[in-house]
RNA sequence: GCGGCCGUAGCUCAGUUGGUUAGAGCGCCAGAUUGUGAUUCUGGAUGUCGCCGGUUCAAGUCCGGUCGGCCGCCCCA
């Protein structure tokens, strides 16, 4: 523990961040709602074996990024580095899900890889999730690439991305091309990046996506991806990219998106940005169809991605200013008093008030104006007795008086 | 995990080839007679110069380590 300093990779959101976050957040759940997405939620931490088998073991995920941590019980646990893993574990430990195929679901949350901090890149950092299950249909990826554009509009920065979008075939026709893949680079391999090397045993798809300017030259000979696409892979495909184009979403098919986590089949999408550093990725997915199979639930197909609140955040515009508030400046004990039902009374009628706990009427006024207040509500002696109140709009600088009885109606526009 | 840059008041920064009590702007606090903010004027406080150690008569300035941030790689949201 090393001073009063937040642990490296972590950070505190303070009010005004918190508002943006929020507003990511909020925007995101009431477009998800117009699709009919539900809400939930998952435990921040699951047994580590969710996550090894469902990520897969030579993830970069699972292998060197994991908070992992044996509890008291002995039992090792981790801090969830991902969403998915831990809703289709969710979707397999509560039987009723089964009966609402197709389960649509909106979740968000806190996430946690060990890595080294970066713009754009945090140890704690916060995901809008979206998954479809039980939805073998390219309906299924039209539409939560759609929801997705649409909440990046909704946000104000779809302009400021482009939808990347490929196909990995189903398991054969990945298994396949993988094993084609591996054989080429084996004949090259003397001219190989070290990186690219470690990438051959572990995950060879990721050398597509390579770097290195050597890489690249070997890549542009590579057998393609989409050639070894099997004829349903293909339709699959197909029916993707058309319904996109009807539903107006534009996108560029990138045969090098090639994202880390094993589980994905068939499509892989991400929407990315250059306005945020070297971590362009605001939004990433794909399907995942053997997924539920493989953790040990009923062959459920399923599709989703993810969002960084943090990137999206990044890239938001500032988000429509909270209320002004209107203040109380009472000035002696008996008008504090009466201010306090004031106060409340404004408040049910919708109005956002404040009154200070102490002060003179100069500092409650200074204080008023910090707080962008629209109105000051003046009441002394003089106004007690006659049961009026004096109504200061503070941008104007005007101030009348105004039956306490009518405050409400004078305030509320 | 690897490579590079950086770290001075709440914020943005200045600080000569190491040399006395470390500065500016913004912000903050107080005052400018009466029950009135924001504007204006006057005054004030700010700091273990990230931390630890070393070199030196002398370190905010040089060296090493450490912590943190940033940039790139790996990978990803």
């Amino acid at each position: 523990m090393s001073k009063l300093q937040p642990v490296r990779g972590t950070h505190d959101l303070l009010p005004e961040e918190s508002r943006r976050f929020a507003h990511v957040v909020d925007t995101s759940r009431a477009v998800a709602a117009l699709y009919g997405y539900r809400e939930m939620a998952t435990p921040i931490f699951e047994f580590t074996e969710l996550f090894a088998r469902g990520i897969g073991e030579t993830s970069d995920v699972v292998s060197k990024e994991m908070y992992t941590f044996e509890d008291r019980g002995g039992d090792s646990l981790t801090l969830r580095p991902e969403y998915t893993a831990g809703i289709c574990r969710a979707f397999i430990s509560n039987g009723e899900l089964a009966q609402q195929l197709p389960l649509k679901i909106f979740a968000a949350g806190p996430m946690f890889r060990y890595e080294r901090p970066q713009k754009g890149r945090q140890r704690q950092f916060h995901q809008i999730d979206i998954e479809v299950l039980g939805a073998p249909e390219p309906g299924a990826d039209i539409e939560v690439i759609t929801l997705a554009a649409d909440i990046l509009d909704r946000l104000g920065i779809l302009d400021r991305c482009v939808l990347k979008l490929n196909s990995l075939g189903d398991p054969q026709s990945r298994a396949g091309y993988r094993q084609v893949l591996v054989d080429y680079y084996r004949g090259h391999i003397d001219k190989l990046s070290d990186d690219s090397r470690a990438r051959l045993e572990r995950n060879p798809l990721r050398i597509l996506d390579s770097k290195d300017e050597g890489d690249k030259a070997i890549n542009a000979e590579a057998p393609s991806l989409a050639e070894y696409l099997n004829q349903s892979s293909r339709e699959f495909f197909a029916a993707v990219r058309e319904g996109l184009g009807a539903a107006g979403i534009s996108f560029e098919l990138d045969p090098a998106l090639v994202r880390g986590l094993d589980y994905y089949t068939h499509t892989a999408f991400e929407f990315v940005t250059s306005h945020i550093g070297a971590q362009g990725t605001v939004l990433g997915g794909g399907r995942y169809d053997g997924l539920i199979a493989e953790l040990g639930g009923p062959p459920t197909a399923g599709i989703g991605w993810a969002g960084g609140i943090e990137r999206l955040m990044m890239l938001c515009n500032e988000p429509p200013a909270p209320a002004r508030p209107v203040v109380l400046v009472p000035l002696g004990a008996a008008a504090e008093a009466k201010a306090l039902g004031l106060g409340r009374a404004l408040r049910a009628a919708g109005i956002a008030v404040e009154q200070d706990y102490r002060g003179t009427m100069k500092r409650r006024m200074q204080r008023a104006n910090k707080l962008n207040a629209r109105a000051a509500v003046i009441l002394g002696d003089d106004e007690l007795a006659q049961g009026v109140v004096q109504l200061k709009d503070l941008d104007s600088g005007e101030q009348h008086g105004v039956a306490m009885n009518g405050l409400v109606e004078a305030l509320k526009t």
